[in-house]
DNA sequence: ATATGAAGTTGAACTTGTTCAACTATTTTG
DNA sequence: CAAAATAGTTGAACAAGTTCAACTTCATAT
């Protein structure tokens, strides 16, 4: 039953009728995209939001000198999305790759606007959802700011340890900004 | 009339009639904040959110080593909030400070809320309005990993020259995550 | 099972940014 | 207006992180 998850996922953010939240997931269906494969490319429009039921996917851009920056990791139970693609239909600066075989439920952009108009609580979601993930936002940015990349290191490898254990460290190195011979340089300095 | 201001930020994400319009700003009340005054500070819940009409604030943090982070400014036509600590009722991490005599439309979190169930318009608006602002953070926090103390430096004034031009170099360091002695070493060098 | 390629390690030289201290310029306050 | 505080500048020594190149280890595909 692979709506389960996301049930449970909208329940931590509001209060909803079973009937409601049905109705809700009906609209999603599921995906599977193996492993290297991508769900999005820098480039095209993204018309989909995701939720990650299983595996894991990284997200990144590609900047002018050809350097890899990875925004997140959406593993089991993290959305996925670009927004500004999604509501503006631009091309996206994202890319979203499977780093194993994974199942993901998406959600098309002509769905997802008629849950907004048909079911209010939707935007209430959404909202509550996106304010929460701009707080983390600021405080991975005051991070950044206030540790060094030893600190952010630990920080994340404590706080992400389901994801940190399905990742490379070349792309520990992208999501916390620095290249991977110093990450390799910093495993080894005594903690 | 300093709700004029506010109404055409809320038309820039929604559309909506201009009986809501004046029913969601009349919650608002004016308030005078002196230069050096201080909104909020760390340690206290923020029970407003605000909308700038008038001067320049700035929103930061002080970390454990005493160092002054600055999470942004806000001039004329931004908002102030602290969604963490509003709507967990959480003791905030952010200082927010008036640089100039300032004028703000400060909502209270009882009115906020029951806008939020009379008007369902009022979710989208935050809905969008939060979407808006994760996108530019996701883009700022890329900057700062593909992009030298220089450029951001530059950026920064390009992209905001009307915050640039009211505040002192000190903090756009803070803002840019660098010292301020090496800000003024980066505008001497050649461009 | 082996060949190929990608990921990880290490070192030396280098660049970017910090720290501290001394000084100058600009604002703020009485 | 004068005094005091705050902001900005500069230099020298230092620390953090990068680059490049050579090497090792691990994974993948045939």
């Amino acid at each position: 039953m692979p709506y389960q998850l996301l049930k449970q996922n909208i329940q931590k953010n509001i209060q909803i009728s079973t009937n409601e939240l049905d109705e809700i997931c009906n609209n999603f269906e599921l995906k599977i995209i193996n492993k290297k494969e991508f769900l999005l490319t820098q480039g095209s429009i993204f018309n989909y939001e995701g939720f990650v039921i299983e595996g894991c996917f990284r997200i990144f851009t590609i900047d002018k000198n050809g350097n890899e920056n990875t925004l997140y990791f959406a593993v089991k139970d993290w959305w996925l999305m670009d927004i500004d693609s999604f509501m503006n239909q631009s091309p996206s600066d994202l890319n979203i790759q499977a780093l194993e075989n994974s199942k993901v439920l998406l959600i098309n952009r002509t769905n997802k606007y008629s849950l907004y108009k048909l079911y209010p609580i939707v935007e209430k979601l959404f909202r509550i959802m996106s304010q929460k993930a701009l707080v983390a936002w600021q405080r991975r940015l005051i991070r950044n700011h206030s540790q060094t990349a030893k600190e952010r290191y630990f920080y994340f490898i404590k706080n992400y340890p389901n994801i940190a254990s399905k990742i490379s460290n070349k792309q520990i190195a992208s999501y916390l900004g620095i290249t991977h011979e110093f990450l390799s340089k910093i495993k080894k300095l005594p903690k």
